[in-house]
DNA sequence: GAGCCTCTTTGATCCCGATCAAATAGGCGG
DNA sequence: CCGCCTATTTGATCGGGATCAAAGAGGCTC
Protein backbone atom coordinates (compact mmCIF):
# COMPACT_ATOMS: atom_id res chain seq x y z
CA UNK A 1 0.00 0.00 0.00
CA UNK A 2 3.18 2.11 0.11
CA UNK A 3 1.64 5.10 1.86
CA UNK A 4 3.56 8.27 1.12
CA UNK A 5 3.59 11.14 3.55
CA UNK A 6 3.68 14.47 1.86
CA UNK A 7 4.58 17.81 3.26
CA UNK A 8 2.02 19.99 1.51
CA UNK A 9 3.95 23.11 2.42
CA UNK A 10 7.09 22.03 0.67
CA UNK A 11 6.98 21.64 -3.11
CA UNK A 12 10.68 20.77 -3.19
CA UNK A 13 9.98 17.42 -1.57
CA UNK A 14 6.96 16.70 -3.79
CA UNK A 15 7.31 13.33 -5.58
CA UNK A 16 5.84 14.68 -8.83
CA UNK A 17 7.67 17.99 -8.75
CA UNK A 18 9.67 17.28 -11.93
CA UNK A 19 6.80 15.98 -14.08
CA UNK A 20 3.65 17.82 -13.04
CA UNK A 21 2.13 21.00 -14.44
CA UNK A 22 4.36 22.99 -12.08
CA UNK A 23 7.53 21.26 -13.30
CA UNK A 24 9.07 24.37 -14.77
CA UNK A 25 7.96 26.89 -12.19
CA UNK A 26 10.40 29.22 -10.48
CA UNK A 27 10.31 29.40 -6.65
CA UNK A 28 8.38 32.63 -6.92
CA UNK A 29 5.71 31.01 -9.09
CA UNK A 30 5.50 28.08 -6.70
CA UNK A 31 4.77 30.52 -3.93
CA UNK A 32 1.90 32.00 -5.89
CA UNK A 33 0.56 28.51 -6.63
CA UNK A 34 0.91 27.70 -2.95
CA UNK A 35 -1.64 30.35 -2.03
CA UNK A 36 -4.37 28.69 -4.12
CA UNK A 37 -3.59 25.06 -3.46
CA UNK A 38 -4.80 22.41 -1.05
CA UNK A 39 -4.59 18.63 -0.76
CA UNK A 40 -7.45 16.19 -0.98
CA UNK A 41 -7.55 12.48 -0.25
CA UNK A 42 -9.87 9.86 -1.70
CA UNK A 43 -10.57 6.20 -0.94
CA UNK A 44 -10.52 3.46 -3.60
CA UNK A 45 -13.76 3.57 -5.58
CA UNK A 46 -14.73 6.99 -4.29
CA UNK A 47 -16.25 9.38 -6.86
CA UNK A 48 -14.38 12.66 -7.32
CA UNK A 49 -16.85 14.38 -9.64
CA UNK A 50 -19.77 13.27 -11.76
CA UNK A 51 -20.21 14.32 -15.39
CA UNK A 52 -22.18 17.54 -15.42
CA UNK A 53 -21.07 18.61 -11.93
CA UNK A 54 -19.53 21.96 -11.40
CA UNK A 55 -15.82 21.74 -10.69
CA UNK A 56 -14.24 24.60 -8.79
CA UNK A 57 -10.71 23.23 -8.97
CA UNK A 58 -8.13 21.68 -11.23
CA UNK A 59 -5.51 19.33 -9.79
CA UNK A 60 -2.38 17.25 -10.13
CA UNK A 61 -2.41 13.59 -9.15
CA UNK A 62 0.27 13.26 -6.45
CA UNK A 63 -0.13 9.60 -5.55
CA UNK A 64 -2.59 6.92 -6.62
CA UNK A 65 -4.77 6.46 -9.67
CA UNK A 66 -7.91 8.12 -10.97
CA UNK A 67 -9.97 7.38 -14.06
CA UNK A 68 -12.17 9.40 -16.41
CA UNK A 69 -15.12 7.56 -17.87
CA UNK A 70 -18.22 8.09 -19.96
CA UNK A 71 -21.49 6.22 -19.83
CA UNK A 72 -24.10 5.52 -22.50
CA UNK A 73 -27.84 5.68 -21.95
CA UNK A 74 -28.10 1.99 -21.09
CA UNK A 75 -25.15 1.89 -18.72
CA UNK A 76 -22.31 0.72 -20.96
CA UNK A 77 -19.20 2.56 -19.80
CA UNK A 78 -15.90 3.38 -21.45
CA UNK A 79 -12.85 4.64 -19.65
CA UNK A 80 -11.42 7.61 -21.56
CA UNK A 81 -8.59 8.66 -19.31
CA UNK A 82 -6.23 7.05 -16.85
CA UNK A 83 -4.59 9.53 -14.49
CA UNK A 84 -1.36 8.44 -12.85
CA UNK A 85 0.91 10.46 -10.54
CA UNK A 86 1.88 13.82 -12.12
CA UNK A 87 -1.10 13.79 -14.51
CA UNK A 88 -3.38 16.80 -14.62
CA UNK A 89 -7.10 16.76 -13.89
CA UNK A 90 -9.58 19.35 -15.13
CA UNK A 91 -9.68 21.92 -17.85
CA UNK A 92 -8.95 25.58 -17.31
CA UNK A 93 -11.81 27.68 -18.65
CA UNK A 94 -14.47 25.04 -18.19
CA UNK A 95 -16.84 24.96 -15.26
CA UNK A 96 -18.59 21.60 -15.59
CA UNK A 97 -16.90 18.22 -15.78
CA UNK A 98 -17.64 16.32 -19.01
CA UNK A 99 -16.67 12.92 -17.52
CA UNK A 100 -17.14 10.93 -14.37
CA UNK A 101 -13.92 11.03 -12.38
CA UNK A 102 -13.30 8.20 -9.91
CA UNK A 103 -10.53 7.35 -7.52
CA UNK A 104 -9.21 3.84 -8.18
CA UNK A 105 -6.87 3.65 -5.21
CA UNK A 106 -5.81 5.67 -2.23
CA UNK A 107 -5.43 8.95 -4.02
CA UNK A 108 -3.93 12.31 -3.18
CA UNK A 109 -4.69 15.33 -5.31
CA UNK A 110 -2.90 18.65 -5.21
CA UNK A 111 -5.85 20.92 -6.02
CA UNK A 112 -5.73 24.50 -7.28
CA UNK A 113 -8.75 26.75 -7.02
CA UNK A 114 -9.90 27.13 -10.62
CA UNK A 115 -10.31 30.88 -10.96
CA UNK A 116 -6.94 31.94 -9.53
CA UNK A 117 -5.25 29.09 -11.41
CA UNK A 118 -6.69 30.39 -14.68
CA UNK A 119 -5.37 33.81 -13.86
CA UNK A 120 -1.91 32.39 -13.14
CA UNK A 121 -2.08 30.54 -16.45
CA UNK A 122 -2.38 33.78 -18.38
CA UNK A 123 0.53 35.31 -16.51
CA UNK A 124 2.97 32.44 -16.27
CA UNK A 125 4.39 30.98 -19.48
CA UNK A 126 6.15 28.24 -17.53
CA UNK A 127 2.79 26.88 -16.42
CA UNK A 128 0.88 27.34 -19.67
CA UNK A 129 3.69 25.89 -21.77
CA UNK A 130 4.01 22.87 -19.52
CA UNK A 131 0.25 22.38 -19.65
CA UNK A 132 0.29 22.53 -23.45
CA UNK A 133 3.05 19.94 -23.56
CA UNK A 134 1.17 17.64 -21.17
CA UNK A 135 -2.05 18.05 -23.14
CA UNK A 136 -0.28 17.15 -26.38
CA UNK A 137 1.15 14.06 -24.69
CA UNK A 138 -2.31 13.08 -23.52
CA UNK A 139 -3.63 13.56 -27.04
CA UNK A 140 -0.95 11.21 -28.35
CA UNK A 141 -1.87 8.68 -25.68
CA UNK A 142 -5.55 9.02 -26.57
CA UNK A 143 -4.73 8.31 -30.21
CA UNK A 144 -2.72 5.22 -29.36
CA UNK A 145 -5.71 4.17 -27.28
CA UNK A 146 -8.03 4.73 -30.26
CA UNK A 147 -5.96 2.31 -32.33
CA UNK A 148 -6.24 -0.24 -29.53
CA UNK A 149 -10.00 0.19 -29.22
CA UNK A 150 -10.77 0.26 -32.91
CA UNK A 151 -8.59 -2.40 -34.46
CA UNK A 152 -6.91 -4.71 -32.00
CA UNK A 153 -8.03 -8.19 -30.97
CA UNK A 154 -8.72 -8.97 -27.32
CA UNK A 155 -5.30 -10.58 -26.89
CA UNK A 156 -3.53 -7.63 -28.50
CA UNK A 157 -5.49 -5.23 -26.30
CA UNK A 158 -4.36 -6.97 -23.12
CA UNK A 159 -0.75 -7.15 -24.29
CA UNK A 160 -0.88 -3.44 -25.22
CA UNK A 161 -2.26 -2.43 -21.83
CA UNK A 162 0.38 -4.42 -19.98
CA UNK A 163 3.07 -2.88 -22.17
CA UNK A 164 1.75 0.62 -21.49
CA UNK A 165 1.72 0.04 -17.74
CA UNK A 166 5.20 -1.49 -17.80
CA UNK A 167 6.48 1.47 -19.83
CA UNK A 168 5.00 4.08 -17.50
CA UNK A 169 6.22 2.17 -14.48
CA UNK A 170 9.71 2.18 -15.93
CA UNK A 171 9.47 5.87 -16.90
CA UNK A 172 8.67 6.73 -13.30
CA UNK A 173 12.07 5.29 -12.36
CA UNK A 174 13.63 6.90 -15.42
CA UNK A 175 14.71 3.79 -17.27
CA UNK A 176 13.61 1.52 -20.12
CA UNK A 177 11.42 -1.53 -19.48
CA UNK A 178 13.65 -4.46 -18.54
CA UNK A 179 13.16 -8.19 -18.93
CA UNK A 180 12.05 -9.96 -15.79
CA UNK A 181 10.73 -6.79 -14.18
CA UNK A 182 7.71 -7.28 -11.94
CA UNK A 183 5.02 -4.64 -11.63
CA UNK A 184 1.58 -4.23 -10.20
CA UNK A 185 -1.45 -3.81 -12.46
CA UNK A 186 -3.23 -0.99 -10.67
CA UNK A 187 -6.64 -1.89 -12.08
CA UNK A 188 -9.31 -4.50 -11.41
CA UNK A 189 -10.30 -6.80 -14.26
CA UNK A 190 -13.44 -4.73 -14.64
CA UNK A 191 -11.46 -1.47 -14.92
CA UNK A 192 -9.18 -3.12 -17.48
CA UNK A 193 -12.30 -4.15 -19.42
CA UNK A 194 -13.63 -0.58 -19.30
CA UNK A 195 -10.28 0.65 -20.53
CA UNK A 196 -10.10 -1.79 -23.42
CA UNK A 197 -13.72 -1.96 -24.53
CA UNK A 198 -14.05 -5.60 -23.50
CA UNK A 199 -15.99 -7.55 -20.89
CA UNK A 200 -14.26 -8.59 -17.70
CA UNK A 201 -14.65 -12.27 -18.65
CA UNK A 202 -12.72 -11.72 -21.85
CA UNK A 203 -10.01 -9.83 -19.98
CA UNK A 204 -9.65 -12.71 -17.56
CA UNK A 205 -9.54 -15.31 -20.33
CA UNK A 206 -6.89 -13.44 -22.30
CA UNK A 207 -4.70 -12.91 -19.26
CA UNK A 208 -4.94 -16.64 -18.61
CA UNK A 209 -4.03 -17.29 -22.24
CA UNK A 210 -0.95 -15.05 -22.05
CA UNK A 211 0.06 -16.83 -18.84
CA UNK A 212 -0.36 -20.22 -20.51
CA UNK A 213 1.78 -19.00 -23.42
CA UNK A 214 4.39 -17.91 -20.82
CA UNK A 215 4.41 -14.36 -22.14
CA UNK A 216 3.65 -13.22 -18.60
CA UNK A 217 3.78 -14.73 -15.11
CA UNK A 218 1.25 -13.98 -12.39
CA UNK A 219 1.71 -13.71 -8.63
CA UNK A 220 -1.67 -13.24 -7.04
CA UNK A 221 -4.09 -11.24 -9.17
CA UNK A 222 -2.18 -8.03 -9.53
CA UNK A 223 1.55 -8.75 -9.72
CA UNK A 224 2.83 -9.43 -13.21
CA UNK A 225 6.29 -10.44 -14.40
CA UNK A 226 7.34 -10.06 -18.02
CA UNK A 227 10.27 -12.42 -18.66
CA UNK A 228 10.85 -11.15 -22.20
CA UNK A 229 9.61 -7.68 -23.02
CA UNK A 230 10.08 -8.13 -26.78
CA UNK A 231 7.87 -11.22 -26.67
CA UNK A 232 5.14 -9.11 -25.05
CA UNK A 233 5.60 -6.40 -27.68
CA UNK A 234 5.17 -9.05 -30.41
CA UNK A 235 1.72 -9.74 -29.00
CA UNK A 236 0.55 -6.13 -29.26
CA UNK A 237 0.22 -6.21 -33.05
CA UNK A 238 2.05 -2.88 -33.30
CA UNK A 239 4.29 -2.05 -36.18
CA UNK A 240 7.90 -2.09 -35.00
CA UNK A 241 8.74 1.21 -36.70
CA UNK A 242 6.81 4.46 -36.99
CA UNK A 243 5.55 4.16 -33.45
CA UNK A 244 5.82 6.77 -30.76
CA UNK A 245 9.28 6.94 -29.21
CA UNK A 246 7.68 7.55 -25.77
CA UNK B 1 -16.26 20.98 -55.41
CA UNK B 2 -16.72 24.61 -54.27
CA UNK B 3 -13.20 25.75 -55.09
CA UNK B 4 -12.15 28.69 -52.95
CA UNK B 5 -9.58 31.17 -54.09
CA UNK B 6 -7.47 32.47 -51.30
CA UNK B 7 -5.32 35.54 -51.16
CA UNK B 8 -2.37 34.18 -49.22
CA UNK B 9 -1.14 37.69 -48.55
CA UNK B 10 -4.26 38.80 -46.78
CA UNK B 11 -5.15 37.09 -43.51
CA UNK B 12 -8.19 39.34 -43.08
CA UNK B 13 -9.95 37.56 -45.93
CA UNK B 14 -8.94 34.10 -44.72
CA UNK B 15 -11.98 31.81 -44.27
CA UNK B 16 -10.59 30.26 -41.07
CA UNK B 17 -9.30 33.47 -39.57
CA UNK B 18 -11.66 33.41 -36.58
CA UNK B 19 -11.17 29.74 -35.61
CA UNK B 20 -7.58 28.80 -36.45
CA UNK B 21 -4.49 28.91 -34.29
CA UNK B 22 -4.03 32.54 -35.31
CA UNK B 23 -7.57 33.51 -34.26
CA UNK B 24 -6.49 35.84 -31.49
CA UNK B 25 -3.45 37.34 -33.11
CA UNK B 26 -2.98 41.10 -33.35
CA UNK B 27 -2.11 42.55 -36.78
CA UNK B 28 1.49 42.80 -35.68
CA UNK B 29 1.61 39.10 -34.80
CA UNK B 30 -0.03 38.22 -38.11
CA UNK B 31 2.76 40.06 -39.85
CA UNK B 32 5.35 38.01 -38.03
CA UNK B 33 3.47 34.81 -38.89
CA UNK B 34 3.31 35.98 -42.48
CA UNK B 35 7.08 35.89 -42.79
CA UNK B 36 7.22 32.16 -42.00
CA UNK B 37 4.13 30.97 -43.82
CA UNK B 38 3.38 29.50 -47.21
CA UNK B 39 0.48 27.69 -48.84
CA UNK B 40 0.44 24.10 -50.06
CA UNK B 41 -2.15 22.26 -52.11
CA UNK B 42 -2.85 18.54 -52.19
CA UNK B 43 -4.99 16.27 -54.35
CA UNK B 44 -7.55 13.79 -52.96
CA UNK B 45 -5.73 10.71 -51.69
CA UNK B 46 -2.33 12.35 -51.75
CA UNK B 47 -0.04 11.59 -48.80
CA UNK B 48 1.12 14.63 -46.84
CA UNK B 49 3.59 12.89 -44.54
CA UNK B 50 4.27 9.29 -43.52
CA UNK B 51 4.68 8.21 -39.92
CA UNK B 52 8.35 8.52 -39.04
CA UNK B 53 9.04 11.22 -41.63
CA UNK B 54 10.66 14.41 -40.59
CA UNK B 55 8.24 17.33 -40.66
CA UNK B 56 9.68 20.78 -41.05
CA UNK B 57 6.38 22.60 -40.76
CA UNK B 58 3.16 22.83 -38.82
CA UNK B 59 -0.02 24.02 -40.53
CA UNK B 60 -3.63 25.08 -40.42
CA UNK B 61 -6.17 23.40 -42.69
CA UNK B 62 -7.66 26.22 -44.79
CA UNK B 63 -9.99 24.22 -47.03
CA UNK B 64 -10.60 20.51 -47.49
CA UNK B 65 -10.07 17.50 -45.28
CA UNK B 66 -7.05 15.58 -44.03
CA UNK B 67 -6.84 12.48 -41.85
CA UNK B 68 -4.34 11.09 -39.36
CA UNK B 69 -4.07 7.33 -39.25
CA UNK B 70 -2.07 4.53 -37.70
CA UNK B 71 -1.35 1.10 -39.09
CA UNK B 72 -0.67 -2.23 -37.39
CA UNK B 73 1.94 -4.72 -38.50
CA UNK B 74 -0.49 -6.65 -40.69
CA UNK B 75 -2.03 -3.62 -42.37
CA UNK B 76 -5.13 -2.96 -40.24
CA UNK B 77 -5.53 0.80 -40.07
CA UNK B 78 -7.34 3.11 -37.68
CA UNK B 79 -8.04 6.76 -38.30
CA UNK B 80 -7.06 8.75 -35.20
CA UNK B 81 -7.68 12.28 -36.36
CA UNK B 82 -9.96 14.07 -38.78
CA UNK B 83 -8.75 17.54 -39.72
CA UNK B 84 -11.35 19.97 -41.02
CA UNK B 85 -10.90 23.62 -41.97
CA UNK B 86 -9.29 25.62 -39.11
CA UNK B 87 -7.81 22.49 -37.47
CA UNK B 88 -4.12 22.42 -36.67
CA UNK B 89 -1.64 19.90 -38.03
CA UNK B 90 1.66 19.01 -36.38
CA UNK B 91 3.17 19.34 -32.96
CA UNK B 92 5.52 22.12 -31.96
CA UNK B 93 8.67 20.65 -30.47
CA UNK B 94 8.52 17.38 -32.35
CA UNK B 95 10.49 16.65 -35.48
CA UNK B 96 9.04 13.37 -36.74
CA UNK B 97 5.40 12.68 -37.52
CA UNK B 98 3.89 9.89 -35.43
CA UNK B 99 1.00 9.28 -37.86
CA UNK B 100 0.36 8.99 -41.56
CA UNK B 101 -1.28 12.19 -42.74
CA UNK B 102 -3.35 12.00 -45.92
CA UNK B 103 -5.34 14.49 -47.94
CA UNK B 104 -8.93 13.29 -48.41
CA UNK B 105 -10.04 16.03 -50.77
CA UNK B 106 -8.69 19.05 -52.54
CA UNK B 107 -6.80 20.47 -49.63
CA UNK B 108 -5.11 23.77 -48.87
CA UNK B 109 -2.73 24.08 -45.94
CA UNK B 110 -1.40 27.29 -44.47
CA UNK B 111 2.05 26.05 -43.42
CA UNK B 112 4.42 27.64 -40.93
CA UNK B 113 8.09 26.72 -40.86
CA UNK B 114 8.47 24.75 -37.66
CA UNK B 115 11.48 26.39 -36.02
CA UNK B 116 10.34 30.01 -36.34
CA UNK B 117 6.80 29.00 -35.38
CA UNK B 118 8.12 27.42 -32.19
CA UNK B 119 9.97 30.62 -31.42
CA UNK B 120 6.82 32.67 -31.97
CA UNK B 121 4.96 30.31 -29.68
CA UNK B 122 7.23 31.15 -26.76
CA UNK B 123 6.83 34.86 -27.39
CA UNK B 124 3.18 35.19 -28.25
CA UNK B 125 0.61 34.26 -25.60
CA UNK B 126 -2.23 34.77 -28.07
CA UNK B 127 -0.89 31.92 -30.19
CA UNK B 128 0.10 29.55 -27.39
CA UNK B 129 -3.15 30.07 -25.52
CA UNK B 130 -5.21 29.47 -28.63
CA UNK B 131 -3.18 26.34 -29.39
CA UNK B 132 -3.77 25.05 -25.85
CA UNK B 133 -7.48 25.63 -26.22
CA UNK B 134 -7.57 23.84 -29.58
CA UNK B 135 -5.55 20.93 -28.23
CA UNK B 136 -7.93 20.57 -25.28
CA UNK B 137 -10.85 20.55 -27.72
CA UNK B 138 -9.15 17.85 -29.75
CA UNK B 139 -8.57 15.82 -26.62
CA UNK B 140 -12.28 16.05 -25.81
CA UNK B 141 -13.11 14.95 -29.35
CA UNK B 142 -10.64 12.05 -29.07
CA UNK B 143 -12.34 10.94 -25.86
CA UNK B 144 -15.79 11.05 -27.43
CA UNK B 145 -14.27 9.00 -30.24
CA UNK B 146 -12.91 6.47 -27.72
CA UNK B 147 -16.42 5.93 -26.37
CA UNK B 148 -17.65 5.34 -29.92
CA UNK B 149 -14.86 2.88 -30.72
CA UNK B 150 -14.98 0.99 -27.45
CA UNK B 151 -18.63 0.59 -26.64
CA UNK B 152 -20.99 1.47 -29.46
CA UNK B 153 -22.71 -0.91 -31.88
CA UNK B 154 -22.19 -0.52 -35.62
CA UNK B 155 -25.51 1.31 -36.00
CA UNK B 156 -24.71 3.68 -33.13
CA UNK B 157 -21.27 4.34 -34.60
CA UNK B 158 -22.74 5.40 -37.94
CA UNK B 159 -25.39 7.57 -36.29
CA UNK B 160 -22.69 9.19 -34.10
CA UNK B 161 -20.45 9.94 -37.07
CA UNK B 162 -23.29 11.52 -39.02
CA UNK B 163 -24.26 13.58 -35.96
CA UNK B 164 -20.66 14.76 -35.52
CA UNK B 165 -20.41 15.79 -39.17
CA UNK B 166 -23.78 17.55 -39.07
CA UNK B 167 -22.76 19.40 -35.90
CA UNK B 168 -19.44 20.58 -37.31
CA UNK B 169 -21.10 21.53 -40.56
CA UNK B 170 -23.59 23.64 -38.61
CA UNK B 171 -20.86 25.14 -36.40
CA UNK B 172 -19.04 26.34 -39.51
CA UNK B 173 -22.12 28.43 -40.29
CA UNK B 174 -22.46 29.36 -36.62
CA UNK B 175 -25.80 27.78 -35.90
CA UNK B 176 -27.33 24.65 -34.35
CA UNK B 177 -28.08 21.55 -36.46
CA UNK B 178 -31.55 21.96 -38.00
CA UNK B 179 -34.10 19.40 -39.10
CA UNK B 180 -34.14 18.76 -42.82
CA UNK B 181 -30.63 20.10 -43.34
CA UNK B 182 -28.66 18.39 -46.10
CA UNK B 183 -24.93 17.95 -45.90
CA UNK B 184 -22.16 16.11 -47.65
CA UNK B 185 -20.32 13.24 -45.97
CA UNK B 186 -16.76 14.13 -46.87
CA UNK B 187 -15.51 10.56 -46.54
CA UNK B 188 -15.63 7.37 -48.60
CA UNK B 189 -17.21 4.30 -47.03
CA UNK B 190 -13.73 2.96 -46.46
CA UNK B 191 -12.62 6.13 -44.65
CA UNK B 192 -15.76 5.99 -42.52
CA UNK B 193 -14.89 2.38 -41.67
CA UNK B 194 -11.34 3.40 -40.71
CA UNK B 195 -12.79 6.14 -38.54
CA UNK B 196 -15.25 3.86 -36.77
CA UNK B 197 -13.25 0.64 -36.45
CA UNK B 198 -15.58 -1.24 -38.81
CA UNK B 199 -15.34 -2.83 -42.25
CA UNK B 200 -16.65 -0.92 -45.24
CA UNK B 201 -19.32 -3.61 -45.80
CA UNK B 202 -20.72 -3.03 -42.32
CA UNK B 203 -20.70 0.73 -42.87
CA UNK B 204 -22.65 0.30 -46.08
CA UNK B 205 -25.15 -2.07 -44.49
CA UNK B 206 -25.82 0.22 -41.52
CA UNK B 207 -26.27 3.27 -43.73
CA UNK B 208 -28.79 1.27 -45.74
CA UNK B 209 -30.51 0.26 -42.49
CA UNK B 210 -30.77 3.89 -41.29
CA UNK B 211 -32.16 4.82 -44.69
CA UNK B 212 -34.72 2.02 -44.49
CA UNK B 213 -35.71 3.26 -41.01
CA UNK B 214 -36.10 6.75 -42.53
CA UNK B 215 -33.68 8.24 -40.00
CA UNK B 216 -31.72 9.61 -42.96
CA UNK B 217 -32.30 10.16 -46.67
CA UNK B 218 -29.64 9.68 -49.32
CA UNK B 219 -29.04 11.55 -52.57
CA UNK B 220 -26.27 9.88 -54.46
CA UNK B 221 -23.60 8.37 -52.21
CA UNK B 222 -22.49 11.43 -50.35
CA UNK B 223 -25.43 13.77 -49.77
CA UNK B 224 -27.40 13.09 -46.62
CA UNK B 225 -30.57 14.67 -45.29
CA UNK B 226 -31.62 14.33 -41.67
CA UNK B 227 -35.38 14.99 -41.45
CA UNK B 228 -35.42 14.85 -37.63
CA UNK B 229 -32.18 15.52 -35.82
CA UNK B 230 -33.47 14.25 -32.47
CA UNK B 231 -34.36 10.94 -34.10
CA UNK B 232 -30.75 10.64 -35.27
CA UNK B 233 -29.49 11.50 -31.80
CA UNK B 234 -31.67 8.73 -30.37
CA UNK B 235 -29.74 6.27 -32.52
CA UNK B 236 -26.34 7.29 -31.15
CA UNK B 237 -26.88 5.58 -27.78
CA UNK B 238 -25.60 8.69 -26.00
CA UNK B 239 -26.91 9.76 -22.66
CA UNK B 240 -29.05 12.86 -23.10
CA UNK B 241 -27.44 14.70 -20.18
CA UNK B 242 -23.84 14.95 -19.09
CA UNK B 243 -22.65 15.19 -22.67
CA UNK B 244 -20.32 17.78 -24.07
CA UNK B 245 -21.99 21.10 -24.81
CA UNK B 246 -19.80 21.15 -27.94
C1' DG C 1 -21.63 6.04 -76.14
C1' DA C 2 -18.62 1.82 -75.11
C1' DG C 3 -15.60 0.12 -71.87
C1' DC C 4 -13.11 0.40 -67.68
C1' DC C 5 -12.16 1.97 -63.54
C1' DT C 6 -13.37 2.68 -58.49
C1' DC C 7 -16.82 2.93 -55.05
C1' DT C 8 -20.77 0.89 -53.14
C1' DT C 9 -24.35 -2.42 -52.18
C1' DT C 10 -26.04 -6.89 -51.13
C1' DG C 11 -25.74 -11.89 -50.02
C1' DA C 12 -23.88 -16.15 -47.48
C1' DT C 13 -21.18 -17.95 -43.97
C1' DC C 14 -17.96 -17.89 -40.12
C1' DC C 15 -15.77 -16.69 -35.80
C1' DC C 16 -14.42 -13.79 -31.88
C1' DG C 17 -15.99 -11.79 -28.04
C1' DA C 18 -20.50 -11.07 -25.47
C1' DT C 19 -23.68 -13.11 -22.59
C1' DC C 20 -25.46 -16.25 -19.24
C1' DA C 21 -24.13 -19.29 -15.58
C1' DA C 22 -21.51 -21.34 -11.98
C1' DA C 23 -17.40 -22.49 -9.50
C1' DT C 24 -13.10 -20.85 -7.08
C1' DA C 25 -10.17 -17.80 -4.49
C1' DG C 26 -8.90 -14.47 -1.41
C1' DG C 27 -9.60 -10.92 2.23
C1' DC C 28 -11.61 -9.49 6.38
C1' DG C 29 -14.47 -8.97 10.51
C1' DG C 30 -16.09 -11.54 14.16
C1' DC D 1 -11.11 -20.64 12.09
C1' DC D 2 -15.65 -19.66 9.96
C1' DG D 3 -18.70 -17.30 7.01
C1' DC D 4 -19.53 -13.67 3.99
C1' DC D 5 -18.39 -10.66 0.35
C1' DT D 6 -16.06 -9.33 -3.64
C1' DA D 7 -12.90 -10.33 -7.37
C1' DT D 8 -11.67 -13.64 -10.55
C1' DT D 9 -11.69 -17.77 -13.32
C1' DT D 10 -13.77 -21.09 -16.20
C1' DG D 11 -17.55 -23.21 -19.00
C1' DA D 12 -21.45 -23.25 -22.54
C1' DT D 13 -23.92 -20.88 -25.90
C1' DC D 14 -25.26 -16.98 -28.80
C1' DG D 15 -24.99 -13.23 -32.02
C1' DG D 16 -23.02 -9.02 -34.29
C1' DG D 17 -19.78 -7.82 -37.28
C1' DA D 18 -15.92 -9.82 -40.17
C1' DT D 19 -14.89 -12.26 -44.15
C1' DC D 20 -15.53 -14.09 -48.69
C1' DA D 21 -17.97 -13.40 -52.92
C1' DA D 22 -20.42 -11.18 -56.53
C1' DA D 23 -23.36 -7.89 -58.48
C1' DG D 24 -24.71 -2.79 -59.30
C1' DA D 25 -23.59 2.19 -60.09
C1' DG D 26 -21.43 6.16 -61.40
C1' DG D 27 -17.70 8.76 -63.46
C1' DC D 28 -13.80 8.87 -66.77
C1' DT D 29 -11.10 8.24 -70.91
C1' DC D 30 -11.03 7.34 -75.50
Amino acid sequence: MNQVFIDSRNCASCPIRHRAVCARCEPEELERLDTVKYYRHYEPGQPIVWAGDEMDFVASVVTGIATLSQTLEDGRTQMVGLLLPSDFLGRPGRKTAPYDVTSNSHLTLCCFRRKPFEKLLTESPSISQRLLEMTLDELDAAREWMLILGRKTAREKIASLLAIIARREAALHKRAPTNGATFEVPLTREAMADYLGLTLETVSRQISALKRAEIIKLEGKRLITVPDFDALMDETGDDADGGLPV
